[in-house]
DNA sequence: ATTATATATAACCTAAAGGTGTTATGTCAA
DNA sequence: TTGACATAACACCTTTAGGTTATATATAAT
C-alpha cells in the first residue's frame, strides 16, 4: 500500500507513452477530443482518461466550445521536472565535469 | 491492454516517489541494498523490486562486494529525459518567447 | 422535430505495480 | 563450525492503471 497516493504528479502524468503523445500532440495544434482519438488506437474513452490525468497534473487544459470540447498544452508543469533534471546535469555533463564534481564534492565514498 | 509493455523505460522508472529518492540517495553516496533501505519505511524487498526496476532502466548498478551489493547511481539514461523535455522548452521560457515561436512556427490554429 | 454528432458518466474487467512474509544461500566473524 | 548478517528467490496479496462497453445528455444540422 503506497503510503502518499499522489495525484497529479508530474512523473506519473508523463509515465504513460499514450500521455506523451498526447502532450506531443496538443503542442502541435490544439484539437478537440474526437480529434486527439483519432491518432490512437485505443477507444476515445481511454484518451478522455488520459486527458483526465494530464488534467489533473495541470499540463494541459480542456475548454468547451459548442458540443466540442477543445484541448491545449499548459507546459507550465514540466518546468517541475526541468528543475529535478537540473540537479542530475553535472553527473553526465562529461566525464572531464563529473570528475571535477566528484573531487570538489568528496564524492567518491568507500 | 498497452499494446506495447516497454520495459526498461526511464519515464516509468522515475515515475515512483521512492525510486528517485533512491536515485537521490545514491547521487550523494554508492550504497549497499540494507544501508539504502534503512532510509525507507517499506521493506527491505520492496526497495530492491525498485533497485531491479532502476537497473532495467540503466540508472542503477549494483556490485557485489563480500556479501553486499553495493548500488551507484548511472545517471546516462536520464539524458534521455533531458532530450524529451528540451523540446517543450521554448513553450515555456517566457511569455515573450512563446509568442515568438508561435509567430514564427504559425502554431496558432482553429 | 428528428437525427446525427461530441462528450459525459458509469459499471465493469484484467494485468501489473507495489507491497508483504518466508525460506534459501552465500559470506563474514567468533 | 557455528551463529549472525546480507542478499536472493519465492509465493502471495491488494490496489490501481489502463482499458472496454453501454447508456445518457447536450448541441448541431436537416
Amino acid at each position: 500500500m503506497g503510503s502518499e497516493l499522489q495525484k497529479g504528479d508530474i512523473f506519473q502524468a508523463i509515465a504513460d507513452p499514450t500521455r506523451r503523445e498526447v502532450i506531443r500532440l496538443l503542442s502541435v495544434k490544439n484539437q478537440s477530443i474526437a480529434e486527439l482519438s483519432s491518432h490512437f488506437e485505443v477507444s476515445r474513452n481511454a484518451v478522455v482518461k488520459h486527458l483526465n490525468v494530464l488534467t489533473e497534473a495541470g499540463l494541459v487544459r480542456g475548454e468547451k466550445s459548442g458540443r466540442e470540447k477543445i484541448y491545449q498544452l499548459q507546459p507550465e508543469p514540466l518546468k517541475e521536472l526541468q528543475e529535478w533534471l537540473s540537479y542530475y546535469e553535472k553527473f553526465w555533463y562529461n566525464k572531464l565535469t563529473k570528475l571535477k564534481y566528484v573531487v570538489e564534492n568528496d564524492t567518491l565514498n568507500k
